[in-house]
DNA sequence: CGTAGACCCTGCGCGC
DNA sequence: TGCGCGCAGGGTCTAC
């Protein structure tokens, strides 16, 4: 489900609601996750705490609490974490649950399991296995055509899989990757060895404008996605390319087509994506 | 070393 | 209406 504008506008609906709210205390439900959750450390950390902030790191969501912790939460493809009431039902698939003053509770909810929920140092990201690898954020100074020339020397492989590799960029998922080459017209098999310099500028540009703007938009969602407070967003109105096999490209009207590249499906104009 | 593929899991929509 | 199949927005591990 979620890439990093669903993450973001996940933490923008949150941050407000959240912060200087105290978690009176956690359950976990069903520890499952990609990872089994450490039942004991998260309630530890959690309970008593108040939240001071919210932060995202690549498609983590880290919950800062007063003291040395954050609890993180990273959605996997069917993650959904949300607000309601403390006196709602127990959901199907809800794993984690956070007690809040004021009779509500964060609820996290994962039919998949391919989510995470952990506890980590708020002041040292880098030394948890889970970021120690993680490259730049797409929407920081330190990301432009420069960098992703630099970070793609030496390497071979298709470009698409290049912008989703997370060493590099983090942040870029499926969707997003199509959409971002679509915006910079560079076909996704394109090997990153012949890549001109002006096309990594254009390619950082767009991956930049697409993300900014689906967040604008309050993200993707395609079946299931809502922010925090169960809204839906509508960038899926704006894809040029994701899930339009065979609809008019909007910039040259050939027909988009669908590929698989990596097991996954990749949505390209053949008129105008070289 | 890199890259390709399998795999983790449930739910949904589609075609028959 | 019911069933089986393919597909799904993430990430990691193994085998080459």
């Amino acid at each position: 489900m979620p890439e990093l504008p669903e993450v973001e506008v996940l933490r923008l609906s949150l941050e407000p609601v959240l912060t200087g709210r105290l978690i009176e205390r956690a359950r976990v439900y069903d520890p499952r996750l990609r990872e089994p959750i450490d039942r004991r450390r998260w309630c530890a950390a959690a309970r008593g705490r108040r939240v001071v902030g919210l932060r995202r790191r690549a498609k983590y969501l880290l919950i800062d609490l007063e003291g040395p912790n954050s609890l993180v939460i990273h959605l996997g493809m069917s993650g959904r974490l949300t607000l309601v009431p403390s006196t709602a039902e127990r959901e199907r698939h809800e794993h984690v649950a956070l007690m809040l003053e004021g009779q509500e509770r964060l609820r996290l909810r994962d039919p998949r399991r391919f989510g995470l929920a952990f506890v980590t140092r708020s002041d040292a990201l880098d030394d948890d296995r889970h970021f120690a690898h993680l490259g730049v954020e797409p929407l920081s100074d330190r990301f432009d055509g420069a960098y992703l020339r630099a970070a793609a020397r030496g390497c071979r492989g298709p470009v698409k899989s290049f912008i989703m590799d997370a060493r590099r960029v983090v942040g870029v998922g499926n969707i997003y990757a199509s959409e971002a080459l679509h915006r910079a017209g560079i076909h996704p098999t394109r090997s990153v060895a012949r890549i001109a310099a002006a096309r990594w500028d254009s390619l950082a540009h767009a991956i930049r404008a697409v993300l900014e703007r689906a967040i604008e938009e309050g993200g993707t969602t395609l079946n299931d996605f809502a922010n925090g407070l169960g809204e839906s967003g509508y960038f899926q109105v704006s894809l040029a390319a994701y899930d339009r096999e065979g609809e008019a490209c909007g910039k040259c009207e050939a027909s988009i087509r669908r590929i698989v590249m990596a097991g996954r499906s990749t949505y390209y104009c053949p008129g105008c994506q070289r």
